[in-house]
DNA sequence: CTGTAATTGCGAATCATTCGCATCTACGTG
DNA sequence: CACGTAGATGCGAATGATTCGCAATTACAG
């Protein structure tokens, strides 16, 4: 499943940031790199006890704070529960996340007005960003439409699966 | 130290919202509505003791649980430690949060890019908005300037006192 | 190949928040 | 202004994601 010039690459980046390359980290990072959805040190220990047997949870979460640390993957929380971390590549880029109360979804958007508040903000007190934690929830389309018909089942469990990203050009 | 008049405009605010008015609530506004700090469950705790000491810290998540869901406070995750809530009297008007990384100083700050961001969105992909988890982390002028030096003492405990609040206009 | 600091696996500890339950109480009704 | 009852409270125990301690292992610079 991990393929050799993949491992390679995985290899190089880790190198690149100082970190030693131990198999139990090429591999989450090879999890988090060939997904599309955001996960949880849970999901991912599960994942990789696929490749790795023995791989324990704490060794998930320590390889997390590193990779985190080093800037090869970004922390996230998703709508109302703050208490669970999910994680995903930062090689997908910059981007926001909306998650819908209704069905769970967790849809990706891009827009440069955050970059803009702390580009005015920066200038006009002096202050030096360096994380901003941006995390947006409310209905999709579909759910929206069945709230206001009444359709909509009051507590859908939160599966946060990822919708189609979009783009808001500046 | 809770005048009566106060006492009178919060029951008023409770039934507005359809809460009964229990001492604790009454206690709990009070608190948050006099202060300019964002406040934990713990600390609220202490302060309520003063006036009530048989409270319990289970009411005071209780109360603020209906309270937030009433709209009249608010929950905050300040800086890297999202497993502990702040709560502030949402009377104080919509702002966000920049955490330093250095002192651990709240700075308090207004901008209308994010709320241009959900209109954009909203407009873009037929979100409907409830919500929005904001907090930004950096340094404070003051630590950035010792950081750029080398003075920063390297893990200062995080206080969250507040600072001063800035306006950026449209 | 070696020495050493970094990393791992395991289980136990943390600790903010939530729950269960028996006891109260706010407040609409007659 | 009693009454009845849905809703609140206080207490202590439970929860559960994350972190820690420690002994054994390993990556990798020299
Ligand atoms: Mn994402
Ligand atoms: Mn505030
Ligand atoms: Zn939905
Ligand atoms: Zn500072």
């Amino acid at each position: 499943m991990i393929t050799q010039e993949q491992r390679v690459r995985i290899r190089r980046q880790l190198a690149e940031v100082g970190l030693r390359a131990t198999p139990q980290r090429l591999l989450i990072l090879a999890i988090l790199e060939e997904t599309d959805e955001h996960l949880d040190a849970e999901a991912i220990y599960e994942r990789a006890r696929q490749w790795d047997a023995q791989i324990s949870l704490a060794t998930v979460y320590r390889a997390l704070a590193k990779l985190k640390e080093a800037g090869l993957v970004a922390q996230r929380y998703f709508a109302r529960d703050h208490r669970r971390e999910y994680y995903e590549a930062v090689s997908k880029g910059e981007h926001y996340h909306f998650t819908c109360l209704g069905c769970g979804k967790v849809i990706e958007v891009r827009t440069p007005r955050i970059a803009q508040a702390r580009q005015e903000l920066s200038e006009a007190l002096g202050l030096e960003f360096t994380h901003a934690c941006i995390c947006f929830e409310g209905y999709c389309p579909e759910c929206a439409a069945k709230r206001r018909r009444g359709t909509l089942e009051s507590r859908a469990v939160p599966r946060f699966t990822v919708g189609n990203g979009v783009t808001i050009d500046d």
